[in-house]
RNA sequence: GGAGAGGUGGCAGAGUGGUCGAAUGCGACGCACUCGAAAUGCGUUAUCGGGGUGACUCGAUCGUGGGUUCAAAUCCCACCCUCUCCGCCA
């Protein structure tokens, strides 16, 4: 959420860094409707101050003189007021419920540093990382192939149990994506991040707070008879651990990393990557959320993509970092660098970590403030996330890169100990 | 799921219709005393919104949302959460 004070003080300013998005957002119906709030707030404030001062005298005179005429007179005063407030409120509530759903449904603004783009082909690579453990072979499967003929992937049967794009991990493959959760949060904790294991069911609220509601509720999974939802991202819980809190100021920074399986109804994207563990509408995610001082959360995000690109490398996965463009930035991010593997039975790079600077934006909507010892007042920190990394994805990454022509699959070496072996 | 109890400031805890944003205690911070510390004394110690350059000022907030009343922490209704007992359950 942006700041409705902000926006009143400087309106084109913040129009004209929403226009570097994809899409158009008119903040004039917001900063009208402000404008209308305050001034009936103003006029509300004003007659709660004299309703407040009749119900002192009355009560005073209720002591000495109950039934006199001038503590009627009061009285009947009293209830004028009162009846006014009560349509002064009913406007402001109108007015509210206006302007909430329109504030809440702004994209934060682009970061100064993000590059300027309408697109994502106008998206910045920054690195890239592994060109020498490119695969050579021009005889490369998809990872779908390879894991139906090891046995270890079963898409097929899963449709009997849920419907598609879900998957089943059969022997080694199950035992392959425990491991690679493992690795991962072995390598992260070392990192320094502490870990947790949250609800996988999230409430409305939360959701909110984090900004995946209210504009993309079709995107989630919604349990009917509760305020409960399938988390989509690790990132929505472990945000909202902190949500409505005042943290002094020596806690931070915060970092956490978390499993958790994801789930998402993927609606809109039919016909898109219908294939193998791309996308699933379950997958499980190691998350990496940190919570900082608004002072570090630049140098925090940089070495937040380190720790997320440290997995690719320990794992010898090729792969790329993408600097978003302002017109592909996600809905909350103020920065974003994509983390892409290369899949080569796609020939391409493949989003497998996301990893965004939220600035103020989540802390704001979720009310995540921070007290300085001995400083007036709070401030609301930063928030930071990303996928270090997305578990179905790293594994076909892994299957694909490492397959061999006899159809097997070597290990990474880094994994080999977790799963005590060295062939697929 | 059934029965009961309860949700008040950083914490503990009083307050059952009126001057209560809220006693008291603890903690924290400041000052005094002290060579220093402890003890003691005095003082300060929530958040949000509006107005004002500012000193300041108005309003809101006692789990949340409604209601009754001139007036609600206090009464009524709904919901959420916590605890105890029973039932069920990995």
């Amino acid at each position: 959420m942006l700041d409705l004070r902000q926006l009143r003080e400087n309106p084109d300013q913040i129009q004209a860094r929403l226009n570097q998005r994809q899409g158009h957002y008119d903040i004039q119906p917001i900063v009208q409707l402000d404008q209308q709030q305050r001034s009936l707030e103003q006029e509300r404030s004003q007659l709660q101050a004299r309703s407040n001062e009749i119900g002192k005298l009355v009560g005073q005179k209720m002591k000495t003189d109950p039934q006199g005429a001038e503590t009627q007179a009061l009285r009947e005063e009293g209830s004028q007021v009162k009846a006014k407030i009560g349509e002064l409120e009913t406007q402001e509530k109108a007015l509210e419920f206006q302007l909430q759903p329109l504030l809440l449904a702004l994209p934060n603004l682009p970061s100064s540093t993000t590059p300027i783009g309408a697109s994502e082909d106008e998206n910045l690579e920054v690195r890239r990382w592994g060109d020498e453990y490119l695969p050579q072979s021009s005889q490369l499967l998809p990872h779908w192939e390879i894991g139906e003929k090891l046995g270890i992937l079963n898409f097929e049967r899963s449709t009997k149990i849920a419907q598609s794009r879900f998957v089943t991990l059969i022997g080694a493959g199950a035992a392959l994506e425990r491991a690679l959760i493992q690795f991962m949060l072995d390598r992260q904790t070392a990192a320094g991040y502490i870990e947790v294991i949250p609800p996988f069911l999230v409430n409305s609220q939360s959701l909110l707070g984090t900004g995946q509601l209210p504009k993309f509720a079709e995107d989630l999974f919604k349990c009917d008879s509760d305020d409960l939802w399938l988390t989509p991202t690790a990132e929505v819980p472990v945000t909202n651990l902190y949500s409505n809190e005042i943290l002094p100021a020596e806690a931070l920074p915060i970092y956490h990393c978390a499993y958790t399986p994801c789930f998402r109804r993927e609606a809109g994207s039919y016909g898109r990557d219908t294939r193998g563990l791309i996308r699933l509408h379950q997958f499980n995610k190691v998350e990496l959320v940190k919570f900082v001082h608004p002072s570090t959360s630049e140098a925090e995000h940089q070495t937040l993509v380190q720790n997320a690109e440290a997995i690719l490398q320990a794992l010898q996965l090729p792969y790329r970092t993408i600097e978003l463009c302002t017109g592909d930035l996600g809905f909350g991010a103020a920065k974003c660098y994509d983390l892409e593997v290369w899949l080569p039975s796609a020939s391409k790079y493949r989003e497998i970590s996301s990893c965004s600077n939220f600035g103020d934006f989540q802390a704001r909507r979720a009310n995540i403030r921070f007290k300085e010892a001995g400083q007036k007042g709070t401030q609301l920190l930063h928030t930071l996330n990303g996928s270090g990394l997305a578990v179905g994805r790293t594994m076909a990454a892994i299957l694909e890169n490492y397959q061999q022509p006899d159809g097997t699959v070597r290990l990474p070496e880094a994994l080999q100990p977790y799963l005590k072996r060295e062939i697929l």
